[in-house]
DNA sequence: ATATTAAATGCAAATAATTTGCATTTAAAA
DNA sequence: TTTTAAATGCAAATTATTTGCATTTAATAT
């Protein structure tokens, strides 16, 4: 792969966030600073995930969300009112795949887990009206 | 809500298929039995969501699943061979999401899981050869 | 330093799942 | 049986994403 400024650019966003963005997010976050195409960006993020720089991941809102890849996977909580998206460390299926290997013999080798709820702070805020 | 031909069949459907369809799937099953525009299938299918007849679910591959809602929901295991849908039971994020909210005060109202990996049947064919 | 080559980019057009507007039909209510 | 609101078919719109192609550019060999 070719070092250029649009590809260091795009990546240097993922640095410096911790919640998974959209092609589009990455474009309104390079507005005004260098002109790029969307079309870029996808065979952008396309690509570092080939390279597995990123990981990509279809949520329910049917849209594709990039994030840096980790070595111990992480996963969201995405709060329904405020759209924040919040990391956590731990993974709560570890036993569980061993264990459904145990019972079936199905081996899981990935999954994708979509958290949504309600953030402390919004519940805060509800409860102050 | 009027109760038709189309709808019936469309319901029918689901009572007799554990695993999740897209709207395709519907259609190809009614295919040959009743004429039936896919626009009609997605209205449908949508107005069973909203009648908590159905549940919608979009998983990796950016279609929208739909299946019959239980009370106690199901997740899926799929295996990326034989693309087979496997139901289970056990929902393995009780006890994980009490915890969240109890370290973090986020209340999660509702989670999507998607299981991948290569059933037994697959595995031992693979062995086999 | 320069020429060469393969990858990166911009742009417009294609794709694919799903939705929507509108005219027509049909089930249920009056 | 008439009335009315919902259901349906069809074509066209929508939306996120991909692709073909001409052009530019970074990395490589000379």
């Amino acid at each position: 792969m070719k070092q250029t400024k649009k590809r260091n650019e795009i990546y240097e966003i993922f640095l410096h966030t911790t919640s998974p963005l959209t092609a589009e997010d990455v474009a309104n976050q390079l507005k005004g600073k260098i002109p790029i195409h969307l079309a870029t960006i996808y065979r952008t993020l396309n690509k570092m995930c080939d390279e597995n720089l990123l990981v990509k991941n279809v949520m329910q809102d049917k849209k594709s969300y990039f994030e840096l890849k980790k070595e111990h996977h992480t996963h969201h909580l995405i709060c329904k009112q405020c759209h924040q998206i919040l990391d956590i460390d731990i993974c709560p299926l570890k036993e569980f795949e061993q264990n459904i290997y145990e019972k079936t013999g199905f081996e899981i080798t990935d999954h994708v887990i979509e958290l949504r709820g309600i953030c402390n702070q919004c519940k805060v805020k509800e409860s102050i009206q």
